[in-house]
DNA sequence: CGGTTGTTTGAACTGATTCAATCTGTGTGG
DNA sequence: CCACACAGATTGAATCAGTTCAAACAACCG
């Protein structure tokens, strides 16, 4: 599909992020000239609340953006991680989630009448939006498979496995970009067990940790505990 | 919106379902008139297994869909619900879930070429699916939300009020259409488990039970303690 | 240096699972 | 109409995975 883009790489242009996922370099051009605005983010500031319009497309240019919810008591659920190259598009009427990003990020947000019209104008992008779609929708069904029927162990393997992907890191090591207690937020358990489970899978030799940083040292073993299978996450078939 | 259908009635007819749930007339007319198999469904017998061809549309006429995956432990999480008058599209390649009837169920099976042409051709049509896609996402998320922070009551109480919801229950009564077993299927849980919740709750006088007919008494009190919502269900904004 | 944010650890607790048995309702065939 | 089979619902007891609360520790930053 596309080469591998160092995940420690801060400058990339949107327009070559959107053609390493598959995108045609001119149709990339034409999104990249749209009139946006573009923003830093500073990790863990909430960008947009829950409830905010949703009349506007935003694409990350670099870090991560997540969709969250609350529940009534303290409680939150990441429900949707957005990586570098991916974009959150337009929704009639309000979001009932809110958006935060997870490490330092760049966005571009574009007004989603623009938008509109471009992919209206130009069927192979709509068909690349279309694609998009299809796998933010596979992503939740596994996220679903996730929570409801892995256990604690499984949760956070599969989550580090496809974090890993989507990331494209490095085969061997990467920089995890959460804390623990996003972890916790995405798999549905509390930071204090997935502290426990990190050392558990360090210890059962799956990986060695320095900091955020882990060296991968069975990705095999890794994604038999989180039964991961990548081709879901595969834009081009 | 749409004037209520009553959930008892079998024989509503595609094109009808399809009008109440906002697409225009002439539209209805033309999904009803694309070439279609029309299929009655056993309850509980697995119509498509995990991994068949994603290239046909379906239409429920009557009955439930539902999509699951199977853990590799004889576990299975229910990550979807069609009811009647929804439909599961196409995908390029193979779904990653299978495909099993809830209860027993009619449905529409078509070609995803058939499909595409009628929806490229009436922009009205595509604006349809998309505003369906949109709901079915947001659905998703609520389900993230469900099994990732709400406890077993939370998950059951939210459960059954989507569930009136999208059958157009009567506001006083519906007759449950799970078995205890897919209720948990859904939620996460253990079927054990969920009978003692069904039966917390009609203690607490939230509704009361005669078999899987269930009287609501109190539907604030459910949505409060489901922490229900319906207004991501709605299809016209 | 002090403040802040995130990680690690321990001990007590509890919500939910597991396993196993019983009960109930429904449909089938004799 | 009864006997039987079968699927689903209900119950109890033991167990355990994961939470909660609280405290200590480490890293980072102005």
């Amino acid at each position: 599909m596309s080469e591998r883009v160092s995940q420690s790489e801060e400058n990339v242009s949107l327009r070559d992020t959107l053609i390493s996922a598959g995108l045609a370099a001119h149709l990339a051009d034409l999104l990249d000239q749209m009139p946006q605005r573009r923003l830093k983010l500073d990790p863990r500031q909430i960008f947009r609340p829950e409830g905010f319009s949703g009349n506007e497309v935003m694409f990350v240019r670099s870090g991560i953006l997540s969709k969250f919810r609350s529940d009534g008591r303290g409680g939150r659920q990441i429900i949707s991680l957005r990586f570098a190259g991916e974009g959150i598009l337009p929704r009639r009427g309000s979001l009932r989630y809110g958006i935060r990003p997870i490490a330092r990020s760049e966005v571009l947000v574009g007004d989603a009448a623009d938008f509109q019209r471009l992919v209206d104008g130009h069927p192979e992008m709509q068909e690349f939006f279309l694609r998009l779609v299809e796998r933010n929708e596979a992503i939740c069904y596994e996220w679903l498979l996730n929570t409801g029927r892995r256990d604690c162990l499984g949760r956070v393997a599969h989550l580090l496995c496809e974090t890993a992907v989507r990331m494209r890191a490095e085969p061997s090591w990467m920089e995890i970009p959460f804390t623990q207690q996003e972890i916790a937020d995405i798999t549905g358990q509390t930071s204090v067990n997935v502290n426990r489970v990190l050392m558990d899978m360090e210890r059962d030799g799956l990986f060695s940790r320095n900091g955020r940083k882990i060296v991968i040292t069975d990705w095999d073993a890794l994604c038999r505990v989180g039964s991961f299978d990548p081709t879901y996450l595969a834009i081009d078939l």
